[in-house]
DNA sequence: AATCTATCCAACCGCTTTTAA
DNA sequence: GTTAAAAGCGGTTGGATAGAT
């Protein structure tokens, strides 16, 4: 017999959340925070379980959530990344800000996997599917069909691949410069990124180094776009970066308005940040925080609510 | 108009990791 | 050091919807 949930255990309601209980959770933690999950349903008047309550936040009522469709440059870094890492969606979802890992993961399986083998490329492997299938039978290892030749300028053979926030990377990872980077994002920055490493050190010294935005509790974190927003707030010229991937997608870099989405995403992380920080002092201000839900299956009939941190309760 | 099929995505499930007692 | 609870994560499911027949 399979094991219940604790949701079962406890009889407590499952589904679609109903937009009573979303207001009442967005109440709750608009007004104490979330703290521990597990007494979030009990103090916010909800018969759903912890984790639910969490899940639920975190995937659809957080305020800094992006939504709608993932615009081009979104989609060739999510594959680029899942060359890289692998099915790990909450650290691809990490550097899309505004994106959760669900909704990385359901864009991968309802989307882009489709694409990339009507491209010939198999998603698994990121390799050409004739290729794909015969190395399949002759190693289990993954390599991104984009090539070494086309993401890494210069490339540095090791004998051990080096780590990166966790993350192991190829091994003939790519070195700008002489220095190596101490962070996947760095990496994606001085290698991918064909960022010089004395142009960024130069950067970083004129705005006072480049920043990680604080990780926001139960949100995207910082990074990669982080970095390439304050990069382009500080006045580096990302449109002139050799971006090879994104090459690959029907918008290059340079045609896309690509700094305006980066701009974008900066200006999210900075919001996001605000939405952490100072979040009670946010909540003495009129329209400081605000968001959007909408109710509905994605449908033209689509119910957008409107919120705002003044008891999350402006419903219109 | 009715039915079938494919697609999308919110939510669930269960496992692993982290944290606190 | 051990244990239990909480949090995090990735895989999977099921319902709603759109499009095809």
């Amino acid at each position: 017999m399979a094991k219940q949930s604790c949701c079962h255990k406890k009889k407590l309601r499952r589904g679609l959340w109903s937009p009573e209980e979303d207001e009442k959770l967005m109440n709750h933690i608009a007004k104490y925070g979330h703290g521990c999950w597990s007494s979030v349903p009990k103090l916010a008047g909800l018969e759903r379980c912890g984790k639910s309550c969490r899940l639920r936040w975190i995937n659809y009522l957080r305020p800094d959530l992006k939504r709608g469709t993932f615009s081009q440059e979104e989609e060739d870094l999510i594959i680029h990344l899942h060359s890289m890492l692998g099915n790990k969606w909450s650290q691809i979802a990490a550097q899309l800000p505004g994106r959760t890992d669900n909704e990385v993961k359901n864009f991968w399986n309802s989307y882009i996997k489709k694409r990339l083998r009507e491209r010939g490329i198999d998603p698994a492997t990121h390799k050409p599917l004739t290729e794909a299938i015969g190395a399949a039978a002759t190693t289990s290892t993954c390599r991104a069909v984009f090539g070494d030749a086309d993401l890494i300028p210069t490339t540095t053979a090791l004998a051990e691949p080096p780590m990166l926030d966790g993350v192991k990377l190829p091994l003939d990872w790519p070195v700008a410069g002489s220095a190596a980077p101490s962070s996947l994002s760095g990496y994606l920055q001085a290698g991918c990124f064909d960022m010089d490493m004395d142009s960024l050190l130069q950067q970083q010294q004129h705005c006072g180094g480049i920043q990680q935005a604080p990780v926001v509790p139960s949100a995207s974190s910082s990074s990669t776009l982080t970095s390439m927003a304050d990069a382009e707030y500080c006045g580096t010229n990302i449109a002139g970066s050799n971006l090879p991937w994104l090459e690959l997608g029907q918008n290059t870099l340079g045609k896309a308005g690509h700094v305006d989405s980066y701009a974008g995403a900066l200006d999210e992380l900075r919001w996001s940040e605000y939405f952490d920080g100072a979040f009670q002092a946010a909540a003495s201000q009129q329209g400081a925080l605000q968001g959007q839900c909408v109710y509905g299956g994605g449908g033209k009939d689509d119910v957008a609510v409107q919120f705002d941190v003044h008891g999350l309760s402006n419903w219109c």
